[in-house]
RNA sequence: GGGCGGAUAGCUCAGCCUGGUGAGAGCGCCUGCCUUACAAGCAGGAGGUCAGAGGUUCAAGUCCUCUUUCGCCCA
């Protein structure tokens, strides 16, 4: 066979994709007999573009399938896009404007229908792309949060809530985006620091002299219906009570004490605007104060704002500022930190507005939810998610559902125009239930995406209907999720998982960290600093880019993305592929890869043992989601124990004439390369799957294979210390070579004296050890005065250097390791002769101390002796 | 203001849970190699008062307290 010297991903990587398909691999059998393992994947946009956090949150999760599949579990990862109602939103409202248009223009009966067409579009687009990572999901099951099914869904949920009595509608200060023109819920809000400005203003009193309160909003103050102080403030006390003039407005309001005022805050009196801020919402209601609500729905003052109407908020701020100023009730200004809320889509300023709204009733379900999480029903990795959850879950507040938008599940809530009756059903009403009108009006507002995707663990199955698949399939098994949306998603699924199938959604949550750039920077289209993965796909294959992200990702921890990493994976996959080279220009006819039945030499006994391990410690890590761990001891021990260590003890066997020794050594390799093919198949699906079909002996695909086979039998921890030895023999010796700059031609002869024992050790596996740091041959002599010298394990070895030995050079190495060497025996010896270490210390410790102790003293003494012998 | 996490080699991090190995890895750097699987490679090397202080202990990078400092979440 002949394979070209570098691995070429693209032609392959196809190819596996259209077989996965084509074989309906990831296809779940719900009637199946094995256990299942079900991964609910976390729903991308439909309109959107995935990036980096997609494809580290995406194969992290098509790992933990694989493996599992392997390993003999029914597997079943459920894929499916979501509607995202602003943000699909805002696009097909940009596109229309490119037109002139706006949604208002065409209507919504039209609006939605392009929206549609739209997402069908951008469908198509997302899913090829995720199918290019090589996801193993259940394609056949792929939902999307509009489906017809799911709609029907969400409105029975709806419909029950409100029967429940956890729906209700109410009047109520909420987040409201003047650029989306929709109301968010808070958990959409993010909180950013500001320099802003602090105004003084002053509100002159009824007979004389005037109040000054401080602002960060001032334009707010057209909708004041008092101004409050603290109760005990001295300062304010005798104006409790009293009325004030409320500057530009010509109306008088009254000052009032709340306990929630604080005096260090300005002047210590504050104005109160009901309509504009959440606490002066909830001081307002206390005392019975008006609400004026001066904004209209696209941030602009309405007409409660007099002279002012029509004016952009923050231009109307500008022009309040100016006649303040005019009129000399402006008393000053500083500057001002606080906290502003942004829109999480857009990040306009968020304008608290109150509104009429729909809002889900949290508390019960909270509580559920949290008891779940307490109990260990639910599992956080890492643990210490669980006080974050806890901290939202004891902070819960109603979640408002409704959004003004015209994409998304309309709320079945009709209104009868006659009778005002409302009426909540979850199939279409045409005549009032009350009085019979049929001049009846659906609710214009949409529900909130998340309201569709918190049912996501059990409606794709065909909940409220009990079908196979709901049976088979839930609870899922883990989630693989971004923090970020632990709030937003994560809570709620298991919210609803609770009301609606009375258990929990699924057993494990991970939570990833967020890809960051060098600068630690969220990776974002703005700041063009988000690779597209398919450009980085097209350069280095998908292999490469998923073990590339996978290594680089720290456990619970942001990650640091540069595309060198991508690289560095790519080069492993280069290894492989030149490893699987060297095998196969090595294999005959008949090799197989059975390890049974071969004469193992202590070579092959060592690396099957190390496989052995390597199995376990894999299994271990990938429980309990070490998932970084696990994908670089795969590498590191592929390439850096199997490649530059087994292969090469190899060669002397397969170059030598005889054809047993050769099929022996090839059989080994052909086993363990198998092994690590298996071990390494869920990080890198496509090149492991490849090689594995070319390899001799193979039968089947990777990823309908079994999961290796830990046996106790096969592991020999006394040889792998043995071979330890000698390989650190190898290295002492290349170390001199490379100190004296010995070409890897010249070969050379080593006179050892010293234990016996290890000296027949060296000379038993001496035809590679001989190869790997290409000695001639090793005697068994004194001393040699032409040769540099170490000191290992009880023996003294020469290394003949005539007429090439430079004396001052291996004095200084020499003088160098004493130096080290005396240092550690210091350190030693003072532990040796504290009473208390003795006295106290567990004897296995003391005894290690005294043995290493002498170790070090007796090749002290030997390198001691030769650098007297050569000065 | 409340909470969480981090500070270990020039850079990015592992080790800490469960104290005892001569403190590790990758990248970068230096030296030598196109050795017939691989220069996307091989071999060798330099580089660290483990943020600071105190404490517990026979023993602390690891446990406790405080300080400094960076980041995040919530209000």
């Amino acid at each position: 066979m002949n394979l070209s010297k570098t691995y070429n991903p693209e032609p392959i990587e196809t190819k596996w994709t259209l077989r996965w398909e084509k074989d309906k691999t990831f296809v779940a059998n719900n009637s199946s007999l094995k256990p299942f393992y079900v991964i609910l994947i976390p729903l991308p946009n439909v309109t959107g573009i995935l990036h980096l956090g997609h494809v580290l949150n995406m194969t992290t999760q098509d790992m933990l399938i694989r493996a599992h599949k392997m390993q003999g579990y029914e597997v079943m990862w459920l894929p499916g896009t979501d509607h995202a109602g602003i943000a699909t939103q805002n696009k097909v409202e940009e596109k229309l404007a490119e037109e002139g248009l706006t949604r208002f223009d065409i209507g919504r009966v039209e609006f939605v229908k392009r929206v549609w067409a739209w997402k069908d579009q951008y469908h198509d687009r997302i899913i090829k792309q995720m199918k290019r990572f090589g996801l193993g999901c259940d394609w056949s099951r792929e939902t999307f949060t509009m489906d017809e099914n799911y709609g029907r869904a969400v409105q029975e949920v709806f419909v029950r809530l409100y029967e429940k009595g956890y729906i209700y509608r109410d009047e109520y200060i909420v987040n409201y985006c003047p650029r989306c023109e929709t109301v968010i819920s808070n958990e959409e809000v993010e909180a950013e620091e500001k320099e802003g400005k602090l105004y003084y203003i002053s509100y002159p009193l009824k007979g004389g002299g005037a109040l000054t309160v401080a602002t960060t909003r001032p334009e707010t103050m057209l909708g004041d219906t008092a101004v409050a102080v603290h109760p005990d403030d001295e300062r304010y006390k005798e104006f409790i009570g009293k009325k004030v003039g409320l500057p530009l407005m010509n109306r008088k309001i009254p000052v009032i004490s709340d306990e929630r005022v604080d005096p260090k805050f300005g002047t210590g009196v504050v104005k109160i605007t009901p309509a504009h801020d959440p606490d002066d919402f909830k001081i307002g209601r206390e005392h019975d104060l008006d609400i004026i609500n001066i904004l209209d729905e696209k941030g602009h003052i309405n007409e409660n704002g007099g002279k002012y109407k029509g004016l952009e908020r923050f231009e109307a701020r500008k022009r309040i500022l100016e006649e303040l100023k005019e009129k000399g009730l402006f008393k000053k200004e500083e500057p001002h930190q606080h906290y502003i809320g942004h829109c999480s889509r857009c990040h306009t300023v968020i304008e608290p507005y109150i509104s009429k709204q729909w809002f889900v009733k949290m508390d019960d379900m909270a509580k559920k939810a949290k008891k779940v999480v307490e109990e260990g029903e639910v599992k956080f990795y890492l643990p210490r998610w669980t006080k974050v959850y806890y901290h939202w879950i004891d902070n819960i507040r109603p979640w408002v559902i409704s959004r003004q938008l015209w994409w998304g599940h309309r709320i079945p809530v009709y209104y009868c125009k006659e009778c005002n009756e409302v009426i909540v059903s979850a199939t279409k009403v045409t005549k009032c239930t009350k009085c019979g009108s049929v001049n009846i009006v659906q609710e214009e507002d949409v529900l909130d995406t998340w309201f569709s995707s918190w049912l996501w663990p059990f409606v794709p199955f065909g909940w409220p209907e009990e079908t196979k698949d709901l049976k088979a399939f839930f609870p899922s098994s883990t989630l693989v999720s971004g923090w970020d949306i632990i709030f937003l998603w994560v809570a709620r699924m298991i919210m609803s998982s609770l009301e609606f199938m009375e258990d929990i959604p699924f057993k494990e949550v991970y939570l990833h960290g967020m890809i960051r750039d060098e600068k630690r920077r969220p990776l974002s289209k703005s700041l063009g600093n988000s690779p597209d993965p398919l450009d980085l796909i097209a350069k280095y294959g998908a292999d490469a880019l998923r073990i590339g992200i996978l290594r680089i990702t720290p456990e619970g921890k942001d990650v640091i993305y540069k595309e060198e990493s991508i690289q560095k994976g790519r080069n492993f996959l280069n290894k492989i592929w030149n490893a699987s080279r060297f095998i196969l220009m090595n294999c005959k006819e008949g090799d197989r890869g059975n390890i049974e039945g071969v004469n193992l030499y202590k070579v092959d006994r060592w690396i099957i043992s190390k496989v052995m391990g390597l199995i376990k410690e894999t299994e271990d890590l990938i429980d309990s989601f070490r998932i970084n761990e696990a994908s670089r001891l795969l590498v590191f021990r592929f390439w850096h124990e199997f490649c530059d260590w087994y292969l090469e003890m190899l060669k002397p066997r397969i170059y030598n004439e005889d054809e047993s020794d050769r099929k022996g050594a090839i059989s080994v390799a052909l086993w363990a390369f198998k092994q690590y093919l298996k071990l390494l198949h869920p990080y890198i699906p496509f090149i492991t799957e490849e090689i594995n079909e070319i390899m001799p002996g193979t039968e089947g695909e990777l990823i309908e294979s079994n999961w290796p086979v830990y046996e106790e039998f096969y592991r020999e921890q006394e040889l792998e210390r043995e071979m330890e030895l000698l390989m650190n023999f190898v290295s002492n010796v290349r170390n001199i070579r490379a100190e004296f700059n010995l070409p890897h031609d010249k070969e050379i002869e080593l006179v050892v004296d010293g234990d016996p024992n290890f000296f027949e050790l060296l000379n038993e596996e001496l035809s590679w050890i001989s190869i790997l740091c290409s000695i001639k041959r090793i005697k068994r002599g004194k001393r040699v005065s032409h040769a540099a010298f170490f000191h290992q394990n009880g023996i003294n070895v020469y290394i003949r250097l005539e007429g090439i030995i430079d004396f001052e050079k291996e004095r200084e190495r020499l003088s160098k390791e004493i130096q080290d060497i005396e240092g550690i025996l210091k350190d030693l010896i003072k532990q040796l002769s504290n009473e208390q270490f003795l006295k106290k210390a567990p004897e296995k410790v003391i005894k290690e101390s005294k043995e290493k102790k002498e170790r070090f003293q007796e090749k002290l003494n030997r390198l001691l002796e030769n650098l007297k012998r050569i000065s």
